[in-house]
DNA sequence: TGCTACATCTAA
DNA sequence: TAGATGTAGCAG
């Protein structure tokens, strides 16, 4: 006997779960996970559509409980299904339940309520209306009669109002529906999150480099071929343009598109292209779209209303029914790794859904990732490089400054005397400068001078920063207070901030030049709608002179008036204590040096350092991707790190340490003994975690080696059940994340 | 006691 | 979500 378990077409998290089914045998070929079913349902056994999630042979509910499938929809597999089968495959490749896997991969419906607008109307003439409500009232039919009454002043009114301010049950509103006093108009506006702009497209022609990677995609597609393709090409090469017109050449076969950009990389400039481009045939999600507004864009993308979706990591899963073509731009961004569970990568996860559709792939990057560079190079990707800027631009000349001899001669300030000097000479030419610091906050955290004793946060293991109000804050779980006058260790009074931020660069470059214009970019002035583009745009219009900020400033923005770039200290990011730093680091220095010379003039760049020897930064600062790339993959090679060996990070949490130390322990002890023949495999720890406490949960990490992805994918799935099903280990949550991408 | 309107429960 | 079941309050 057969079982499916089924989850329901309707969504409402009380029937957030699988419901177990019995096929029934003539229907065993049919019933495949994904599969559309019809089931009863509930007391009254109404037929409801579902789709099968997993199948099995063993009962989990009392079998006399248990009802048969009805029927097997065929043709049913329909996009759901197959954004199913893709959170089927989450399931297994990165660990998570059925129902997060599903939640990432088909948004919540709840959100339709505000989609639909629904009113309710009063249908009878006054008189009639007003009799009918002296029956009801007479009949001490209280909810009748005060919705009638409301009905009498207001001749049309919402739903939602009426439900929740007037306290009327759904059921008397259906009633009066079925007598005929009222009807329910419901009404269906989208939400375009793109404000209607002129279209005005100008063909742009492409270059040599740019024509040769159209042409060869574009024959591969007409010949039904599908691959992933790696586009490497360097900053400012018009990577946008070859993307546009395969795009092009995808909506031409009737195909649909889907297009990653990272979290924070979109820009108004991008979205500009593109729209006018291809009009209102394409939509955006972002990050301050409202969940009705994203669900909207769901369901235009499924009605077909659109054929191009642009958006970060979620939007891999817009429902088009015919996809021709995943693009994934800035390949090598961290947050196409989801935080949570399922933790999935969305390149893989694009490549499969692409396998699953027939679509192809293409990735894009200045610096392409390890993993997928080391993918190309063995042919499992096809390599495409772009060696030269597309415009005027050429690339920028790079100064490496050694802080220490900075020090030596005496100079203590934030600026060396190399990029003081051209500081002093681009705001005398009227140039833009871009200073760049690799480090997020505004300052430091807070320590004792006097003993070294570090000011840490109550609930989490991390250490408090101090904020220009005065007070101390946690990162993590917003826990505040005011700055301490003593130090709770010693005593001493001598207590104070260290690091630099944003903030404090902006102070000591007013100091050393009291005539320049700047403007800052971090957490606090961008928290305002459209902060971000407030900034840019403000800079790009040249009200400023200088522009101070992270990570943020160096994504894809084009300023053709900077001339200098500086990194005031280019190891920040090398010693983050993970095996990605060195490849972070060579990242953001060719990201943030890509920044400089976009225009007719050249550019300069000044990386500060403490350690120019370093290979990132010393291949950063030629700008050669390919010598670091060797550098690296030795690295990993050497220590068994991905994509030459895969990692398997186990986080066990408990809000009692004993409970999550034992937990770690047990589990690493199963695993040795289910592997007691498998040698290819490294464990180690488990062990406190870094962030060891988390809103007063205790962490516990365990790492798991091997050069075999199915090894740990196994382990992974053993595991899964060992914790669902053993009583040890209960209270304590584990989660899974292959190939981490940041410390835990 | 039987009926209605409305509230609450629950689904394999 | 929507049908089944539960309950308060009324009429008789």
């Amino acid at each position: 006997m057969i079982f499916a378990d089924v989850i329901v077409d309707i969504s409402h998290e009380n029937l957030d779960k699988t419901y177990q089914y019995i096929v029934p045998e003539e229907l065993e070929k049919k019933a495949v996970i994904g599969a559309l079913v019809k089931i009863p349902f509930g007391r009254g056994n109404r037929l409801i559509q579902g789709y099968i999630v997993g199948l099995s042979e063993v009962p989990n509910w009392d079998l006399k409980k248990m009802k048969p499938l009805q029927q097997v929809v065929e043709h049913g597999v329909v996009i759901e299904s197959q954004l199913i089968s893709l959170a089927y495959w989450m399931k297994e490749n990165y660990g998570a339940t059925i129902n997060d896997a599903l939640k990432t991969v088909i948004p919540v419906k709840k959100t339709v309520k505000s989609v639909e607008k629904k009113y309710i109307k009063r249908k009878r003439t006054i008189e009639e209306t007003v009799a009918f409500l002296e029956q009801s009232k007479k009949k001490n039919h209280k909810g009748r009669a005060r919705l009638l009454e409301v009905l009498l002043e207001q001749e049309q009114l919402e739903y939602q109002i009426v439900v929740s301010k007037f306290s009327i049950a759904r059921t008397t509103i259906r009633d009066l529906e079925q007598l005929g006093y009222i009807e329910i108009i419901t009404e269906h506006r989208y939400r375009n999150p793109i404000k209607q702009i002129d279209r005005n497209f100008v063909p742009v022609s492409l270059n040599e480099e740019q024509e040769r990677i159209v042409s060869a995609i574009t024959a591969d597609y007409k010949q039904n071929i599908r691959k992933t393709y790696l586009i490497h090409g360097v900053t400012g090469s018009g990577k946008t343009e070859v993307y546009m017109s395969i795009i092009e050449m995808v909506l031409a076969e009737g195909k649909q598109v889907i297009m990653l950009i990272p979290e924070i990389g979109l820009t108004f400039q991008t979205v500009m292209r593109f729209y006018k481009r291809f009009g209102d045939r394409i939509s955006i999600l972002h990050s301050r779209l409202s969940q009705g507004e994203r669900y909207d864009q769901y369901l235009r993308a499924k009605r077909g209303e659109i054929d191009i979706i642009i958006g970060p990591r979620s939007a891999l899963f817009t429902p088009f029914p015919q996809l021709g073509l995943i693009i994934i731009d800035e390949e090598h961004e961290g947050s196409y790794k989801s935080e949570s569970v399922p933790k999935y990568h969305a390149r893989e996860t694009a490549i499969e859904r692409a396998r699953m559709t027939g679509s192809s792939v293409i990735l894009g990057s200045a610096t392409p990732s390890i993993e997928a560079y080391d993918k190309a190079l063995k042919g499992e990707y096809q390599l495409f490089t772009m060696k030269n800027r597309a415009g005027k631009g050429t690339l920028p000349t790079v100064h490496v400054v050694d802080l220490r001899e900075e020090l030596k001669s005496k100079n203590r300030s934030i600026f060396s005397r190399k990029l003081r000097k051209l500081m002093q000479q681009r705001l005398e030419q009227k140039k833009q400068i871009i200073l760049f610091i690799n480090r997020r906050g505004y300052a430091g955290f807070v320590s004792c001078r006097s003993c070294g004793y570090v000011i840490k946060c109550p609930h989490c293991d991390i250490s408090l920063t101090y904020h220009k109000d005065g007070n101390l804050k946690c990162h993590y779980c917003g826990y505040e207070v005011a700055m301490l006058q003593q130090c709770p260790s010693c005593g001493s009074p001598y207590i104070a901030a260290f690091g630099t931020g944003t903030q404090k660069i902006e102070a000591m470059v007013l100091k050393e030049f009291p005539g320049a214009r700047v403007l800052r970019m971090d957490t606090d002035t961008t928290k305002g709608k459209d902060g971000h583009e407030k900034i840019l745009s403000a800079f790009a219009n040249h009200e400023a002179d200088i522009l101070i900020g992270t990570q943020m400033i160096v994504k894809g923005h084009d300023f053709p008036e900077v001339t200098l770039v500086g990194i005031l200290a280019a190891d920040l990011s090398l010693y983050a204590g993970n095996y990605r730093s060195a490849e972070r680091t060579f990242q953001l220095l060719l990201q943030a040096s890509g920044r400089a010379g976009r225009g007719t003039d050249s550019g300069e760049v000044v990386i500060q350092t403490y350690n120019p020897e370093h290979y990132s930064i010393r291949t950063a600062a030629k700008n050669n991707y390919t010598a670091f790339y060797q550098e690296e993959i030795a690295y990993r090679k050497m220590l068994d790190y991905p994509p030459v060996s895969h990692i398997l990070a186990i986080l066990v949490t408990s809000k009692e340490e004993e409970k999550a130390i034992f937990s770690a322990n047990y589990l690493k002890r199963a695993v040795e003994e289910e592997l007691l023949l498998k040698e290819k495999v490294k464990l180690i720890g488990p062990a406190k975690a870094e962030l060891s406490k988390l809103n007063d949960i205790y962490r516990q990490i365990l790492y798991i080696k091997s050069p075999e992805y199915e090894i740990l994918k196994q382990i992974k799935n053993y595991l899964e059940g060992l914790v669902h099903y053993s009583d040890a280990m209960k209270k304590i949550t584990v989660q899974f994340d292959f190939d981490p991408m940041n410390s835990y």
